[in-house]
DNA sequence: TGTACATCAGTGAACGCGCGTTCACTGATGTAC
DNA sequence: TGTACATCAGTGAACGCGCGTTCACTGATGTAC
């Protein structure tokens, strides 16, 4: 099944080699910083060798990126959705802030390199559940609405409360990975009653 | 009693001058892409000539910061502490919010250029809420729980409570000004419900 | 298995760029008498 | 009010730096017969 051949395997192997190495320097001087010389550096490569493999710095960027964001994807999306909805919302909070905890390089470099969504309105903009962490949370906001637990008001319902909970939740990740870094403090305990007072208060 | 000669105060006005011009180059082209020759270059001196009035480009972007955090608490201490504390929270908040809404510049700004605070327990931090942000909302809790409004409880008390209610409000605050910069929502009304429902969860 | 050739991975040097900072300088502004 | 001098605001050219990208090249790897 695997039809590559040993050239392409190598070939692929080196690309991630050198992906590697980027995320680290993004890890050590953050993206700002990150040059393509020095990735070259550190990787034993000439600055012309890496056009072998991308097309240039910012390729190398997007691939980091877009690396990121499936890891991001990937953590979320092992929360059981068999859980009821309820707890299912406040682990999915907690893998969120968990990521951003584990690795606050890669979340970010998601944050950092944001596109700006199109000019659509919020209720129209629905990115298919399927790979992207804003339909998890919408869709279990939904089943929450579905099964009664939240009651929608005229002027704040799904949308609204999807909104509401994902701005809860990335802001305790990103002051974590600000602000607050080098704070000693139970921000796990924090976090959950923090997920659980808001969910109580959606549910009245 | 302005003991200041001309010379000073045109030196002044200058200073100033040179900051609002690096202020729009920031808001046209983020601060990554700052340049104290573009700088000079819009404020039709040479490189060369802004070292009369700022030790380097890093003693500029300092100035920038310092100001936009003048600006932001002062934005916050509008708001009258003879409000009714649940009230009070609430307007609080939407002051924070609206902050980034209008100067998303400004915001941004002060985030990127934060500071990790050193590394002591969130207990211990104490900002003497004179010039605080944070020392604002934590006086407010504080209020809170003394007039028995926010019940405490033995893992969740006042320092949780304040960084829960700031990181709601930072969250909404800065996905506004990052992914949903485009979006065509009513984005107040959402912010007022998910402040209240948060403060209702927190009044049990 | 050996040979001739094509493709590939990677190099080294050079390109032009914009950057922050320095320094000797100059003309304008202010001060003392 | 006029003059001599000191201070100041601002310049222009140069410094060395690291950057992304290009290009002609070369030695190694793979392929066909």
């Amino acid at each position: 099944m695997d039809e590559s051949t040993p050239r392409q395997r190598r070939s692929e192997r080196t690309r991630q080699s050198i992906l590697q190495v980027a995320l680290e320097l993004v890890i050590e001087k953050g993206l700002n910083k990150l040059s393509l010389r020095e990735i070259a550096r550190r990787a034993d490569y000439s600055p012309a060798g890496l056009y072998e493999y991308f097309g240039g710095k910012n390729e190398i960027v997007e691939a980091l990126v877009c690396d990121a964001s499936d890891r991001f994807f990937a953590h979320l999306n092992r929360i059981p959705k068999t859980l009821p909805v309820e707890d299912y919302l406040v682990e999915l909070g907690m893998a969120y802030i968990e990521f951003a905890h584990l690795n606050p390089d890669h979340f970010m470099l998601m944050f950092t390199h944001y596109q700006a969504l199109p000019v659509v309105s919020l209720d129209d903009f629905v990115p298919e559940g399927d790979s992207n962490a804003y339909g998890l949370l919408m869709d279990a906001v939904q089943r929450a609405i579905d099964a009664g637990l939240f009651p929608v008001r005229p002027d704040y319902g799904k949308v609204g409360m999807t909104y509401s909970l994902w701005s809860l939740v990335h802001g305790l990740a990103i002051l974590q990975a600000t602000y607050l870094r080098q704070f000693k403090w139970d921000f796990p305990t924090s976090d959950r009653h923090a997920i659980r007072t808001f969910i109580d208060g959606l549910s009245q």
